[in-house]
DNA sequence: GCCGTTATTGATACAAAGTATTGACAACGG
DNA sequence: CCGTTGTCAATACTTTGTATCAATAACGGC
């Protein structure tokens, strides 16, 4: 299985492949992330650890998501969110309920980008897709 | 034709189907509104009007996407941008480089939403797309 | 046309999510 | 093990808003 969620170790890789210097904070980092199994935000993170500077956080995340070894999702309200990236080209369902997230891959997305790619005049560069949905426990639980 | 770009007049009439009342700040807004041509931040339009508080033009442009009389966009580095609705339910396509937003109806958009619903768990509740591509001009002159 | 109710305003403070700066420090490469 | 330089923590600042609140002005009724 090629896509998993990644390790501790997986990460710190994605930061060397980078050339960056594996520092105690960037391990402390590590750990972190992989305890998380679900989406957060950034302050969150940083109030998690402790001896860690707000700014390295931010600095840090930004670093994983160009390595690819996070993905950024954004809420219904805009805030941003945080999530271990499992596979490659995939994009994010959001519990509008309870901030999960899940990743999600359908052919239908690369078949629409194809299609238009026709009919836009210009390069294509990039796209965002967030779906939002109620999650199943939310479904249940919800009213 | 329905749905063409939107008059001082329109961006009235939607405020006051909502019932809101129509005040002097927001007669000067609408004003301004009509006159961009472009996409524009809410620091860049409160800058602009100088006798309306700053807090009165994020108040007034939520009102207004809500309304359905504006979109609210995000560039590709997540900052966000305001620009004039001129159709029900499309979606945008923003060059990444000037930052031009234009509007965008593809039937393949609907076609994948419809695909994706019966693979997906949970209820749908919405969606986000933004394309992001260098637009004829930007491609023309740039490298 | 005036008046009272109440939505709206502007000012200001606050909040969330980051970025820029800078002197100190510590990885890593030789 | 030593020097270079990437990285750190702290802090100030920026952007994009929202909350509060006393003052004001729309609009509806008369």
């Amino acid at each position: 299985m090629v896509s998993s969620t990644p390790t501790q170790d997986d990460i710190i890789a994605a930061l060397e492949d980078r050339g960056c210097r594996i520092t105690q904070p960037r391990r402390e980092l590590a750990a972190a992330l992989t305890r998380r199994r679900d989406a957060f935000s950034a302050e969150d993170l940083a109030a998690e650890l402790d001896g860690v500077g707000r700014a390295t956080v931010y600095r840090s995340l930004r670093l994983l998501v160009d390595a690819g070894a996070l993905c950024k999702t954004t809420m219904p309200n805009g805030s941003p969110r945080y999530s271990l990236d499992n596979a490659r080209h995939h994009h994010h369902l959001v519990c509008a309920d309870c901030g999960r997230i899940d990743e999600f891959r359908h052919p239908s997305v690369e078949r629409m980008l194809r299609a238009m790619s026709s009919d836009i005049e210009g390069e294509l560069v990039g796209h965002r897709l967030e779906i939002y949905r109620r999650c199943g426990v939310c479904a249940e639980s919800g009213g």
